[in-house]
DNA sequence: ACCTTTGTTCGGTAATTAACGAACAACTAT
DNA sequence: ATAGTTGTTCGTTAATTACCGAACAAAGGT
């Protein structure tokens, strides 16, 4: 039993980093972030991914907590997590010491 | 040849955001930003993994562009790369539109 | 010269990530 | 009832990531 080092902040911040962590993921999230909601048909239409592959993405983020999901059959809108985007807005502020 | 969707700034930033992905790497982030400069050796004491794992680690950051080593033999001391730095914070800045 | 300190590299293991197409499930609309 | 749309899950493959201890390399002090 050592003394934890690490803060809570500090993990946060690695796992919406992580989530952040690749060009597409990024796409979505500036995506959203501007328009706050689309269609995951409309980014398998923009993206050069298979749909598969692009449903893994959608879940990374929403496992992370910043995007989610709302079905609007037969579709699924996708809008950012507003209580943990500005979580995550907070931390990276925070961090960037602005 | 299809049309390129994704922006450098997307890449970019999804470069330097997985490179903060993993909370060591933000915890050595935090430290250098707060204080500019530190010894590896140093954290090697403070942090709970093994030192090859933690130069592993530190080469990520390097790798990415976030930190620079620089030898005083025979330590090494390392600090933020401050060009690419102000870079990373400009790009998440922007993105979290500030 | 020799030992110590410091950090990287190597070899290995286990887990995770990224990607695809095919199959499946759920729902709509005809 | 059947066909179409939409998105997830499955199975597979390849690459990357995380971690460790041992071995190695470089430099400093004695």
């Amino acid at each position: 039993m050592y003394k934890e080092v690490l803060t809570v902040k500090q993990k946060k911040i690695a796992r919406y980093a992580k989530a952040m962590g690749h060009p597409i993921r990024m796409y979505i999230l500036e995506l959203l972030s501007k328009q706050s909601c689309c269609y995951s048909g409309d980014l398998t239409e923009e993206l050069p991914i298979a749909k598969s592959t692009l449903s893994q993405h959608l879940k990374e983020l929403k496992d992370a907590g910043l995007i989610q999901g709302e079905i609007e059959a037969p579709k699924i809108k996708y809008c950012v997590n507003k209580e943990n985007w500005e979580e995550a807005q907070n931390l990276f502020r925070e961090f960037l010491k602005l």
